[in-house]
DNA sequence: TATTGTTATACTCTATAACTATA
DNA sequence: TATAGTTATAGAGTATAACAATA
């Protein structure tokens, strides 16, 4: 088969397009958008300043700004402020907002379940085929 | 190691995330969004309805209608009536449209150069893991 | 009466440019 | 002067509800 190529990025094409909107759907159950969610997730992991959300998200810094006001409206984040770099804040995950990130991760059986049911050397061989094809170069 | 589902689900999540990015970027740099490239796309493979693509985009047919107007408005697509049902109507792509939709495609390099990079057997394999993954049930 | 698609509307996402405050 | 973040603004994505035309 020439054509195996074709056929793996069709497949992985299915895949990301299956996992998306699994995962924009996991966001809406609770409530949130996607791009809300995905912040969500990156300050619940550690308390990250605006500027490194704007990298992190890859996207611009106004954009963040607006994010972290709407869900600093909903009591999921604050914005506290840099001890030693006045000009900079950091954003933390509020109790309120680590019920919600929990709550959009249930919701996101997606992958989680599917893992659990290969048996462990076809995870191994997947993380080790996805970190080959993730990596630069 | 107890933990290997949450190390594969943390490789999933990195692969998705610079997937999409990557596709994104690819958009951007032909003038499209995300959501017009993938609509070209669906219509590239074959003229479908409205209804159709909102089955397949997943999303409202409010939502298709005005993407394809701003598509139609660059000449990209075209609306075509269908004679057996005077409500309905078929998007086609044009010759302009194939030709941004592939260079979408070429500029969406990730996945197809790095899948070449695998050995044949490593692309059969990761085929039948997403295919396992991305099934229902 | 049900279905296909559009329109009106509103909210979110996103970026660019101009701005404020601090370094 | 440079950097962190915000504001103003505008275009695009998205959904809901109401609507037109056709089946």
């Amino acid at each position: 088969m020439t054509d195996t190529p074709n056929v793996v990025a069709q497949r992985l094409w299915d895949f990301v397009y299956a996992y998306d909107a699994a995962y924009d759907r996991a966001a809406r159950e609770v409530g949130l958008s996607a791009a809300q969610a995905c912040l969500l997730k990156a300050v619940s992991e550690e308390p990250r300043t605006m500027g490194e959300l704007a990298t992190y998200l890859l996207c611009d810094a106004s954009n963040v700004t607006q994010l972290v006001t709407r869900l600093e409206a909903r009591g999921l984040v604050t914005r506290v402020p840099e001890p030693t770099d006045l000009r900079s804040k950091r954003v933390a995950i509020t109790g309120a907002g680590t019920e919600v990130d929990r709550r959009v991760r249930d919701a996101f059986a997606f992958p989680r379940q599917r893992i659990d049911r290969l048996p462990p050397e076809s995870q191994r061989t997947l993380a080790d085929l996805l970190n080959v094809l993730g990596s630069e170069t």
